[in-house]
DNA sequence: AATGAATGAGCGTTCATTCAT
DNA sequence: CATGAATGAACGCTCATTCAT
């Protein structure tokens, strides 16, 4: 229904950017919920027609939140991490990288965790992002295999490990609403400690 | 007039525990936001009107929902933990009988995670659940404030730790709604051995 | 549909007049707007159903109002009017009178005032109180005809004169909504001063 | 884009003022309480969301409706009156000029009586055109002043007067209703005569 | 490329009324 | 006599979406 990809030019690039990074101002301030295409294009100065032609929906807008939101975490935290030589270290910079996005883009943060939990509903439809963070369980998952191999990890159940891991880096977000002021520095540095001592082969 | 007034009450609460129930099975099924006073109705074979005047809001209901869920948690779990004689063993406690839980009730559970996460939002208002949340996050502090006491446990920055303790459990209901069949003894298992490693004292 | 007049009980008219109370009250507290037949129940510690077994229907329970205040108004009002012997002394007391009840009997005015004003509605409408407005209209025609004939009165329009002066009584109500402390005995011997001068034979 | 911004605004404007009129039409055939933003959309032609569109909420609908009628009403009578030489010949004017208005509008002036009684409410709430109606006695009262000063006018509590003469005006719209054949220039007449001999210096 | 007026389904809520008990 | 649970229609309002301009 849209142009297709290839073929969006110069200004149309620049107004879904502008869009976007509205629909991340409106959800992170006001929430999800409270949140309506018409509130988006007041902040945009634009129409509320227009956002639909855009983005043809709702649904399309917010996907392409999440995508930017993504894509601005991944290239900041993947090179890192891949460039590590120990899981030990994988897994530290792991912390490291995701608590540093977090620390420094709070607002794409808070927005993309409003479309996460509003944007899945129930137990019948799976959510469109449970494929994302079953992604994102996998690749913590190759990182403790990856530590099994070396022998730098103990033996235990990864998706147990996996699951532990992600929740810590998932309660962040929460917390950090909650008081601003949060160590994030501090709070990396006690979780790769923790996560360390949890994986380690016993001394 | 012979009959007890208990009896009309009774049925009263018969009636608002039914509503109560379709609520839960509703919101655990469609999702918070697709869920409407009309659809929870339909599923109690009730009008629309009858919501409102049993619960006089929505937001009542939902009070109720939250009330009732909590109780079921608070009254499974609490005698069990505090009965520990060790930090070690109530935080082992806490994990088993918080999964337990989510093993038992998965519907009440889906819910209540459906309320909690969308009755908050925004960056600006705090949300009515955030404040049940702290408490959750000093409840387990004392348990680890308890282990740094008796010198169960090492030196750890007790906030970031609870929030990983915390993470970790809630994000099993999440893993559990992408994967109904997952171990969850194994998980509390593996969750225990975790968190105690990450803990103890250096041996 | 009801029980016939004639054949109520004396706990049946004792209930009416419980309710017919208990809606002055709420009527001349709340405004005719907020007054549900449930709020008018909660006052009189009555199911909502009562009100309509004992009335029947809203209408028939909010005219029953107007019948009981509308007898206490004459009651007191029309021994005094007929009892005097001249058109202009005839005319003092209608004044006076009126007033003196709306001072005594504040809620019950202020219910009817609120009812006559919302009950009534529309052009196409007549309203159920247009022929007791005509009728008090008429009721001040024929005093002002009485002055006539006396030659007490000058010569002029006897409807434009009898609009003047239910106008100024029926100017009070709000005046006393708003001003509580509003000087009812002043006002009435200024309108009898008025209205004299304007009725009177020129000198 | 060459079009001048004037022009979308005159589109809006003329929605508005459309709305306006039918809500006038409804509000003045219906009552207010029979009026629902569906009854105003459907006599508009339009669909009931578009009220909301427009106006945003009924309360604002509402005001815009006073605000019309009263601005017809205001630029109809202020000049005539402020024009006069004389306190007796303003009191004149004011009747005559008040009366006109009714006689030409008389579905804006029912709207705006509607309005009036319905908006307020009850003992507790003043409403919002208290203070317009205290106004309206103020003004009264400053003319009534005025002649006292120059001598025209007998000694008369202002108070009391303004009432009887904002009564006997506000009289006027619910005997119009009951009787649309009502001389309007012969009650402004008598009204002017009642109010002069009822006012002026005992000859 | 953009507008913004218009839509219409759905929301939570109120309330006079009914009826089995 | 009285109850109070239940109803269902109507209300004001929101909002993603459409479309003529």
């Amino acid at each position: 229904m849209n142009v297709p990809l290839g073929k969006r030019t110069f200004i149309e690039e620049a107004r879904r950017a502008q869009i976007i990074e509205c629909a991340i101002e409106a959800i992170a301030t006001l929430g999800y919920t409270r949140t309506s295409l018409a509130k988006i294009a007041e902040l945009a100065e634009l129409s509320p027609g227009s956002i639909s032609y855009h983005f043809g929906s709702k649904d399309e807008l917010i996907q392409a939140v999440v995508a930017e939101v993504a894509m601005m975490a991944t290239s900041m935290m993947e090179p890192a991490i891949v460039a590590q030589s120990t899981a030990t270290d994988a897994l530290r910079v792991y912390f490291e990288t995701n608590l540093a996005f977090m620390d420094r883009h709070r607002k794409p943060l808070f927005a993309l965790v409003e479309i996460v939990t509003h944007a899945c509903g129930g137990t019948e439809t799976p959510g469109p992002y449970a494929a994302q963070h079953e992604t994102a369980l996998r690749d913590i998952e190759k990182v403790l295999a990856w530590g099994r191999t070396t022998g730098e990890f103990r033996e235990f159940d990864p998706r147990s490990m996996a699951i532990a891991i992600r929740g810590a880096v998932d309660a962040v977000p929460a917390e950090l609403l909650r008081n601003p002021d949060l160590d994030l520095e501090l709070l990396a540095r006690e979780l790769v400690t923790l996560f360390t001592l949890a994986t380690r082969r016993r001394p």
